[in-house]
DNA sequence: AGCGTGTTCTAATCCATATTAGAAGAACGA
DNA sequence: TCGTTCTTCTAATATGGATTAGAACACGCT
């Protein structure tokens, strides 16, 4: 294995134990020796990569925001183009879910410390917020303009609310209890009748 | 002020100060200097009235649990005897918004920190929790057994999407932006919507 | 006033952990 | 094989923050 490719490793390993840990410890109780250990280095080892277990911490949150967005802004540009608004957000839920329940800590690790970031952390994860937050905004303008979503809520404050339950289901949510599909298949149900007219 | 009640006062004083800055600084990041500056004593006070920081931050979590699960229950009692199932859980909606958005910091110190107490208090912590999820997992049996709600979805997702919302409310909710009873109100329609049957 | 008890403070102590220094190890090219 | 550079380690260092010791203070009683 060339140099330059095993060091990238390395470098991905320790970027991977600190989402892991960051995600169950929180942000303060996120200690360089369980990093490292989980990433079967010594702590000083961090150093080489990063300036600082902050900087190394802030790159986490900031690739976990970037994941969710990607992930589900790549999901819906992959529905056919003639899906309906609400497809679109069932699209968003499923893509969401996937990404906060399966494919990355990392997500997990951003929604999980948002409340708790040093100050100036959380000023640029409040501007990645913010983007993604457009994308949902976007769904429902798009269905509010279709006449598919009812008109009588607050729409932030339901988009909210929807957001809310997804990101709260890595608290609850166990693959032994259920399948992943089944959640996003309820949760699309649930989602879809609450923000549709009776 | 007669002794006794001097230092009731300041062990509250001491305890809400930990709510506080717990909620926004996570389990680890919660130092007892911080604790003090804003209950306004030095930090070996805590000592005179709780043993280790960990006792003080484990009854601030126990509290918050405690706060929501009154609240909730009291609100639910205080209900006219004939309230449908649907009428019951659009109570619970609004008790637990206001504990959590209104009325308590403890609680959301302890929403918060749920998923990094340490594993002793984290037991402990589980109990309550489950307590509280039987008041839940009740209203939405009653509800299905009363034909009020559709039974055509996972009630125990459902349920948890429901509490995750819910929970997810402090995010976002700003007094400034919207009253909390807009905010009980839309999430209460969207929920209805969401559990009925079209 | 003076004593005793309950409360809070100031000044150590002590430990955990981030960080730094510099050595050892491993890959690569000559 | 040897030297160079990149990577990782071991062994300090340094700091922050929980905890402890014991002094000061405040209240209530006689």
């Amino acid at each position: 294995m060339p140099r330059e490719r095993k060091s990238a490793r390395t470098r991905e390993r320790i970027l991977a134990a600190a989402a892991q840990v960051l995600s169950r410890k929180g942000w303060a109780g996120t200690r360089l020796v369980d990093i490292a250990e989980v990433a079967a280095v010594q702590a000083p080892a961090v150093y080489y990569y990063w300036p600082s277990r902050e900087d190394l911490l802030a790159e986490v949150v900031t690739t976990g925001q970037q994941a969710t967005l990607e992930h589900v802004v790549a999901s819906l540009a992959a529905l056919p183009a003639d899906a309906s608004a609400l497809d679109r957000i069932d699209g968003a839920i499923a893509a969401h879910l996937e990404v906060v329940l399966r494919r990355s800590e990392f997500s997990l690790a951003a929604i999980r410390n948002a409340a708790q970031l040093p100050d100036d952390i959380r000023e640029c994860q409040l501007v990645g917020q913010r983007e993604y937050a457009d994308v949902w905004r976007g769904l429902v303008e798009d269905a509010v303009a279709a006449g598919e979503l009812t008109a009588d809520v607050d729409t932030r404050a339901a988009r909210m609310l929807v957001l809310g339950a997804l990101n709260w289901a890595p608290e609850w949510w166990n693959p032994d209890r259920g399948s992943l599909e089944d959640v996003v298949a309820t949760t699309q149900h649930v989602v879809r009748r609450g923000l549709t007219p009776h």
